[in-house]
DNA sequence: TTTATTTTCTCGACAGTCAAGAAAATAAAT
DNA sequence: ATTTATTTTCTTGACTGTCGAGAAAATAAA
């Protein structure tokens, strides 16, 4: 809010690192020209990046035209360390990255199903962070967050799951859990958040959208997850995951796993999409897991014609198509990327999903926003945590550094 | 996004200029103390402001204690003018306001009926914005910006009506009909995300809460509206107004005004309503007009346990509350504050509305939102519109000008 | 070897904020 | 009536950070 020159020094440097984010090894005079600084700051802010052992400078090999040769900076990849977690249904997957974006190790350790406590999960948690540092020989120190993704509902602010369809009631408080042990930031995230950050960040495309609207990652699963991500203005991303398998579409539908009727998870999520194909009882207990070749078997019967699978599938792409039809009236029109391992039945589920999105008075005085399919989440996942998490770490922790900080620290 | 000395001082002079709006006459010390900005940098300011004439200081009564009283500032009242125009179904009401926000003129034009055309209308629309400022004798340059409210649906960006139940099809653009005469900020936006401003800016309240969150505003009328206001995380007020009223709930359900089927104000709109309680068909084309005291008759019998009359209410309740619902889904628990001539009839919606919202699962983990009702929706459109047309004018145009612009002028 | 070209670095000017203390204006005390 | 205490406003010099201009560096071409 008030703004005095210390503002001013970090608001740089944030921009400094960000355009060296955004366009990999960068020169003084290709950071001066995308950022709009003059050459003399950007030397300065360099210089000063340099000493702090942020940035490392690279000779390069003179590539073309005459005169001096550009020398480049890159991130220094030991400056910082995060480590990324996902929980899946069955497993926990870990990573360590480096400061440049590198992934430096990864496992994954599946779940014990025979103790499905929360205390045994916790206990197998705190050992698999530890092994991540131990397995690369690094110091715990010098990992700087934790970013922890998940399906199902986060708590603002806080790192807490406040309801997952993997642990269904428990609430966890990881920030509890790992406080004792990790002084790093502690960050939990819908993952479909972070795929739609990396949806997002590929959407800014040539490196020269500065602004680009919202974009909409939908993933299709045994639940149903939605994320939004859009550039805030200011250069960087903004994103989040409103609960969206859990909005009611019809408080008198089928049976939900969060114990509400009608979410549009009951109807077109994989297990609400089996119930209707199979004509189980709307109101019987949802299936915990249902084998993606189960699905894959009653989609070959809906593109063979039978009728029940058929309609199975296309009230599943009503009910998303109605939901997103709303995410139109309330946020604007954006383009949509639909994932996850459902996406593979796009070609069932699109067309009652288009005809509700087409119907929407907010898109028919804009424009029916393209629909795009991205088999891989995985990677959207990962990719948007490491870029979410670094851009956090180099705007708030690498940018306020100054330089009395790191003369105090060595 | 770079950042230079001159955002510095930009920054800064619009921190002074809103602190001067939200505390009104104000001194040095108090400016200092709620900015946090050194006594120093608001003399500075202060100073510059007043050469420029834009604030005013005023000799204060030496009212308590020893030491030097307190000099006031206050903004200038002819620094600059705005003037704020409401389109309503059958008038348009303009209003001049001075710089510190004190109504100067007002007047209202009666729609001409025999001649519906857009034409008309606009030809109307110029005449009575030439009679504002004719009326006080102001030379029409010292108005700085036309900020005008509608019903429906506007465009980003630009002042243009896309589609408003006052005009069924036409779209009007603003910006085209006002720029040959008037070279001045044109605005055009919802009305209800002025009432939502107005709310939000009334929850700041006791004038210390610099962050407090979204707030929703719900307009019961002859058709719904509904505006979401709060703070931007920088001090300032963001808002906007999604076109609620034509989400659908149901793709089947009753023909709507804007040519969709189902939409919440197919339901829950003053015709929707009547069309329910005298079970008029539900594709019967929507009444244009519903005088109030008709739906004060139909109220009347609901209250009185009539079954047709009661349920109508109750159905229009259970499709807001659904909609209401989404809202928190999509955007996380907010207050909501009911207003609107429909807000007298709150006590037939309120039950089901409230059912619904305890039912979403965003607000099962947070708690069940406050709702309010205000009757007085005219007050709050008129008070938001003032307060967003003079934070904009601060923000945009007074705190950018530098020292040297106004000796150009003068 | 010189010249042209491109990039990086350096220096002085400049704008804006801040801390400290001077100056101003009043009430209370003597 | 004069002095003292108190509070507020204004002024001055130091400091930080950015910018423009031009010097210095490093290379290819002449």
């Amino acid at each position: 809010m008030k703004a005095g020159s210390e503002t001013l020094r970090v608001q740089n440097r944030a921009l400094v690192l960000s355009t060296m984010r955004l366009l990999g090894p960068v020169s003084h005079t290709e950071i001066s020209e995308w950022s709009g600084l003059s050459s003399s700051t950007v030397s300065a802010i360099t210089a000063e990046l340099e000493q702090q052992s942020i940035i490392l400078r690279q000779e390069q090999i003179p590539t073309a035209g005459r005169g001096r040769p550009r020398v480049s900076f890159v991130q220094n990849p030991d400056c910082a360390f995060i480590a990324t977690i996902r929980i899946i249904y069955d497993s926990v997957q870990y990573s360590l990255v480096d400061y440049t974006g590198t992934l430096k190790d990864r496992f994954e350790i599946k779940r014990d199903f025979t103790d499905q406590s929360t205390e045994s999960f916790i206990a197998h948690f705190i050992e698999g962070l530890e092994r991540l540092t131990s397995r690369s020989n690094l110091d715990p120190a010098r990992i700087m967050t934790i970013s922890i993704t998940s399906k199902g509902l986060v708590s603002r602010g806080a790192p807490v799951l406040l309801w997952s369809p993997v642990f269904d009631d428990a609430r966890i408080d990881f920030e509890e859990i790992l406080r004792p042990r990790w002084k790093v930031r502690i960050t939990l995230t819908n993952e479909t958040r972070f795929a739609a950050r990396a949806v997002a960040e590929k959407a800014r495309g040539d490196k020269s959208n500065r602004h680009f609207g919202d974009h909409a990652t939908l993933s299709l699963d045994h639940s149903i997850g939605l994320g939004i991500a859009g550039d805030d203005g200011q250069g960087r991303i903004k994103s989040f995951a409103p609960p969206f398998g859990h909005m009611i579409q019809n408080p008198d539908g089928p049976l939900c796993r969060c114990g509400s009727k009608g979410c549009i998870e009951a109807y077109s999520g994989f297990y609400g999409i089996l119930r209707t194909a199979f004509e189980v009882p709307a109101n019987s207990i949802p299936a915990k897991f249902i084998p993606i070749e189960e699905m894959e078997k009653i989609a070959q019967s809906a593109r063979q014609g039978d009728n029940m699978t058929t309609y199975a599938f296309r009230q599943a792409g009503e009910v998303i198509g109605m939901g997103l039809s709303r995410l139109h009236s309330f946020l604007g029109t954006m383009p949509i990327t639909i994932t996850g391992s459902g996406a593979r039945f796009a070609d069932l589920l699109l067309p009652s999903i288009q005809s509700h999105i087409k119907n929407n008075l907010q898109v028919r005085f804009d424009e029916m926003p393209p629909i795009e399919i991205e088999m891989d989440e995985t990677d959207l996942i990962f990719r948007g945590n490491v870029q979410a998490s670094l851009a956090d770490l180099d705007q708030n922790v690498i940018a306020t550094r100054s330089l009395r900080d790191t003369r105090n620290l060595g």
